[in-house]
RNA sequence: GGGCAGGUACCCAAGUGGCCAAAGGGAGCGGUCUGUAAAAUCGCUGGCUCAGCCUUCGGAGGUUCGAAUCCUUCCCUGCCCA
């Protein structure tokens, strides 16, 4: 195992409280808890929880766990936390509204896609896997009430979301209070010594500290890392705000949407999600400040980057020439997808027989807006129909291709 | 349980009898431009057999030539009181 120190300036990287003193206290009990470890020669129990609240992980979930992945590359145990029971109520931290209630059946679907999209990043001969209806689902109320006993009302209203909400007379649930509670007892029933969770999970991991200090356990050292955002630049991404990139995106997808983050959101893309080494980002903007490197060729790196760490190098560079091709030189794609047209067929039907529009309204005002192409040339009027004597490439907006066949 | 204020399109939010498929913002989509699917800018955004018709303003019922708007009732939220 390698010495402390280094441990430690490995560890610490990135990590952020938005308070001085909280990183200096968890710093120094990471410290002594690394030392305990490598004098009772046991690796550090380290966690990290996510919802299944799409089936989908993204890239925003990978922050924390590319943390928990140095853990593990440092030798300490990784605990995978599928939060099967807490998603039933949803995390209330991000978020200005409750999120909607999940089935118990919802649930168990989206958690089962997610164990493998994870092993992108985690060693998976070496994680833990756990889900934690397994232990929440049998406690009793009479349980529950004990938990809750080591919180007071305030200490919750004082959250920056409820205090929002409480303030707004927006209404906030009781069993939104729970969520907290489960989190902070997972990290007793895990006997962890670490967890870790986005800056805005600070609370949660902070009930679970205090949790298993209250029943007689060390309480965990919590590691908080900056919020991803999303591709619009400034929400954090999520899947429920449509800004996301997924992990298991093909890599074209993957590859574009990474360019679609407005310029000033590179840094952030950088530092959380791309192999560079803090010296080399530095470098990068100092490059594009002194304007010796273009802005879109860095984000080309960036995402190339990206694509080939969930994919690899060939998709990434396959990628990249698809970005080329269909938007820097508005060329046509390689590959897209095929639809067999049989009969002559009229152009507004088409385009929602190939799901090109969902309607046929707006089947007929992207024609009348000119998005719509036959062959290159735009389509002029809702009357006209398609016949199948040739391949025929249709086109809506700059990227949406069939090839009619 | 009582009093008061609310429930409007994907989200926020205006509208309090006809000019309302419903202002404005966000988000999304399309055009132009560009260095990108960035920014900027212009436009579109319920559906259909599309100069017309149908469905939509918490649910149901009613008044009226006509209702998101008025009445009844039910459901839901917030505040105050108990």
């Amino acid at each position: 195992m390698k010495p402390i120190d280094e441990q430690i300036a490995i560890l610490m990287r990135g990590v952020e409280f938005g308070d001085e003193q909280i990183k200096q206290v968890m710093e120094r009990e990471l410290r002594e808890r690394l030392q305990e470890a490598q004098h009772e020669e046991r690796p550090l129990r380290v966690y990290c929880g996510f919802d299944p609240t799409t089936s989908q992980l993204t890239l925003g979930h990978t922050v924390p766990m590319r943390k928990l992945r140095q853990f593990q590359e440092l030798g300490h145990q990784a605990i995978f936390l599928i939060g099967s029971f807490t998603a039933l109520i949803g995390d209330p931290s991000d978020r200005n509204s409750p999120r909607p209630q999940q089935t118990i059946e919802e649930v168990a679907k989206k958690s089962k896609g997610y164990a493998n999209q994870t092993f992108k990043i985690l060693d998976a001969d070496k994680t833990e896997v756990r889900y934690n209806a397994d232990w929440l689902a049998p406690l009793t109320f009479a349980d529950l009430i004990r938990l809750a006993s080591h919180f007071t009302v305030q200490q919750f209203l004082a959250r920056e979301s409820f205090a929002k909400r409480h303030a707004k007379g927006d209404p906030i649930w009781l069993h939104e209070f729970f969520y907290a509670l489960m989190q902070a007892y997972d990290a007793v029933m895990l006997e962890t010594d670490v967890q870790i969770g986005g800056t805005e999970q600070l609370f949660n991991l902070m009930a679970g500290r205090k949790l298993q200090e209250a029943l007689g356990q060390r309480p965990q050292i919590c590691l908080t890392l900056p919020i991803l955002v999303g591709t619009d630049g400034y929400q954090r991404m999520g899947q429920s705000l449509g800004n996301y990139i997924g992990v298991d995106e093909p890599p074209e997808e993957m590859y574009g949407k990474v360019m679609s983050i407005p310029d000033h959101a590179m840094r952030n893309y950088f530092d959380l999600l791309s192999s560079f080494e803090p010296a080399q980002i530095a470098d990068i903007e100092q490059r594009i400040a002194t304007e010796s490197l273009h802005p879109m060729d860095a984000k080309m790196m960036l995402a190339r980057d990206i694509v080939t760490i969930y994919h690899d190098a060939e998709a990434a560079a396959r990628a990249e020439a698809h970005f080329q091709r269909v938007f820097q030189k508005r060329e046509l794609p390689r590959e897209m997808p095929a639809h067999k047209l049989a009969a002559p067929q009229n152009i507004v039907d088409l385009l929602v027989e190939v799901g090109l529009a969902p309607s046929k309204s707006q089947a007929r005002r992207l024609i009348v807006q000119g998005g719509v192409r036959l062959d290159g040339n735009k389509v002029e009027s809702i009357e006209e129909t398609v016949t199948p004597d040739r391949e025929t490439i249709l086109q809506v907006g700059k990227r949406r291709f069939v090839r009619l066949v």
